[in-house]
DNA sequence: CTGATTTTTTGCTAAAGCGCAAACTTTTCC
DNA sequence: GGAAAAGTTTGCGCTTTAGCAAAAAATCAG
């Protein structure tokens, strides 16, 4: 059993217990990738089939607006999920490209098995249920943060939350994800 | 029973049923309640312990930044929920004001019955689990729009989504909405 | 109905941040 | 190790929007 997938399990039993022919069941459902740098793991345009627990590495969320200025809404780091939920859940068309901003390890569960793990393993739909009460806290708050804080603010809240980000990322990835250009994050950086 | 209660059982069976002698109990422990314009409904500093099923009537919630301006992250209208969630799921102190901006009607139950109604309602768990999934879909989207939505863009979307808070809430509170100043909301809606 | 209050509009000035260009630094990769 | 690529910094002009003030319009209350 891999390293990476006892992370998983570990965050599926940190919430509700799990027997050990469960386990047996997602390890044998699952699968260990590795990725490089700047690959793609999810495509805009496509209908999102997996969902993938990132063990090691950070990945970006790349969504285009109307003017075709790329932004990046989120950093997925981790012990998080790399998936377009929206797609994911509903099958709808994804509206966001998911791509390693370095070399990465992700669990995959092919969407079919999500849904038999949902049947098959007693806590799943509970805990899967409890992980995206916590998402919707958090999204509810950072929802509210990108409103109230200056690009300032937010910086500084992002280096304190997660310095790997600030350590690991490029500042143009930085700055798409605080909605500002290159130059002005770099002035940020200069005066702090 | 009320016509309104019968909204907010309409809404739960729509997702899932439940049982004649479950609404009963849910008509028991639940009041309908008239609140006036600009009347407070959950407070800044307070421990959540009820949530509210807007029948009739459109809230805002309130946010301060730390420089003490006052944002409004989201509105709530009629068959949504007025509820700070994280105070009320995790019995923190809110970080925000949940007002009144017409005269309204809800539904409120009390944290303690509706913690009762997670083990005496059978589907109830479930229910309100598909409703937080819309929720974090729905906020997600609203945090990417936010990002890569210029001002402009975010109003049209707001118009089309909901008229009714563009033909009954002031421009003052739409632009602390937006996130920019009623002056310059004056003059996107003269030019469109 | 009418005066008072609230909300919206508009002109003006100042500040913030963008976008371009070019220099400089760091990283990548053969 | 060194050339090429990628990323960062900085100056400068320009656009956008905030903030103030005051007028105009709409709403509220007796």
């Amino acid at each position: 059993m891999s390293h990476h997938l006892d992370k998983l399990i570990h965050l599926f039993t940190s919430i509700l217990p799990i027997s050990s022919k469960e386990v047996a069941l997602i390890h044998q459902l699952s699968q260990v990738q590795s990725l490089q740098k700047r690959a793609q793991y999810s495509a805009y345009g496509s209908i999102c089939k997996k969902i993938g627990f990132v063990s090691e590495g950070i990945f970006k969320v790349v969504r285009t607006n109307a003017q075709g200025q790329d932004f990046i809404p989120y950093f997925i780091t981790e012990g998080h999920f790399a998936v377009d939920l929206e797609s994911f859940t509903q099958q709808t068309f994804s509206e966001e490209n998911i791509v390693t901003l370095t070399p990465c390890t992700v669990v995959t569960i092919d969407k079919k098995h999500f849904d038999l793990f949902e049947n098959e393993v007693a806590n799943f739909s509970k805990i899967i249920s409890h992980l995206k009460e916590k998402a919707l806290l958090e999204k509810h708050r950072l929802k509210s943060e990108m409103l109230i804080d200056d690009a300032v603010t937010r910086y500084q809240k992002l280096r304190l939350r997660h310095p790997a980000i600030i350590q690991q990322v490029s500042q143009n990835h930085i700055a798409q994800y605080l909605g500002i250009s290159p130059y002005t994050l770099s002035r940020i950086r200069a005066h702090s």
